[in-house]
DNA sequence: CCGCATCCGGGGCGATACTG
DNA sequence: CAGTATCGCCCCGGATGCGG
């Protein structure tokens, strides 16, 4: 990217990470950890191939990733965040906040979607209701992939993957899935329209949306 | 800008924020308050007069600026963030706090600089080497400027303008200045450069560098 | 002077095709 | 699988004009 010129430290970060898509590949990083090219390109439905090639090669540069080559019997490469490129999650932490209440309209016409991204909503958006309770785990299955949401001492967290014992799963169309955490949807509602739910419901209520004036 | 087509919040709110001086836009006015459109192309040396409107217009039917017109002795327009724009402070503090390290090379060749930009290295890279001592101020008197670098109760913090009572006042490049304040400048080398130094060589010696592994 | 609008050249970006 | 190559287009940068 072109510098701005400007001795300040907003501007130098955005003169490294400022670039259309950069902020985006350091995202699907952060979410999936190692990936490979292929793995990148399904993370960020939309980029030009030679786009994500040329970023990948900046950022490489810049020391905000690192490229590895996998043991022998793989074959392929895989990309991943170096020590100065984790320490941008606070700000990919800040700037998912932020958008947290663009979602509350629901997916644009068009709009691509991936399991992982729920990490930021579930994350920020959502806070155990009852602090004091037992730690729940909810599954989520996606077309994309699965993801687990936890709640427990008061946060909620997520991460990729099953759960060694989940209260509840859900599966079917990811936007369903999120209108029925932020409660956007009833459970009913939710099953009229698809989605397949098995568990316990409690799990559910036990994630209530944080009450903020945004 | 062009959505990024994706349903994640980080993306959501790069579709608002995420085109090339808006971040910088939004800093200007963290940093300022409200400004005359004057005053923002002052704060941001390199942008197209053009971009400037156009990116005020876009913030503004965004929600994250307000435009308001100066009452009637003045007759001039002034801009400021509304209450969501305002959230983006953490976010910006993010960017700042991760773009330090490139700060210490010094300026590049042609970089600009304005005084309260240093606001980021000076909060979030200086820290109270002395919590429990009373508090302490540095007014700094830059070509473009003047702001007040405090150190009270651990934390370092700025703002604009001059201090009621300053325990030093530094005056000359800006370069110089926070090389003297990051520690890469001696007190005396930076006089033989040029800089002047009034007051209490300890209020200089209260404010050290954050000992983090960058 | 302040707050833009207009015009124009260059390059970043988007989409698709192609390759080792 | 992991990229290059190519080609338009539109965003961006820089200069200038202009009404209030």
């Amino acid at each position: 990217m072109r510098s701005y010129g400007q001795y300040c430290s907003v501007a130098k970060a955005l003169d490294v990470v400022g670039d259309r898509w950069t902020l985006l590949i350091v995202r699907e990083l952060l979410l999936q950890g190692r990936c490979r090219y292929t793995d990148l390109r399904n993370g960020l439905p939309g980029i030009a191939t030679n786009l994500l090639a040329d970023r990948l090669r900046d950022l490489e540069r810049a020391g905000v990733i690192e490229r590895e080559d996998a043991p022998p019997p793989i074959a392929t490469t895989l990309f991943r965040l170096s020590d100065r490129g984790e320490r941008l999650r606070p700000v990919l932490d800040a700037l998912g906040h932020w958008g947290v209440p663009y979602m509350a309209a629901g997916p644009a016409a068009g709009d691509e979607f991936r399991s992982q991204w729920l990490a930021w909503p579930a994350s920020t958006f959502l806070v155990d209701g009852s602090p004091d309770g037992p730690p729940v785990a909810i599954e989520l299955r996606t077309p994309d992939g699965d993801i687990v949401v936890e709640a427990a001492a008061g946060v909620v967290r997520t991460h990729p993957g099953r759960a060694q014992s989940a209260d509840a799963v859900i599966e079917g169309d990811p936007h369903l899935i999120l209108a029925l955490l932020s409660g956007n949807l009833e459970l009913d509602a939710a099953r009229g329209a698809g989605l397949r739910f098995e568990g316990d419901a409690a799990a559910l209520t036990r994630m209530q949306p944080r009450v903020t004036a945004s």
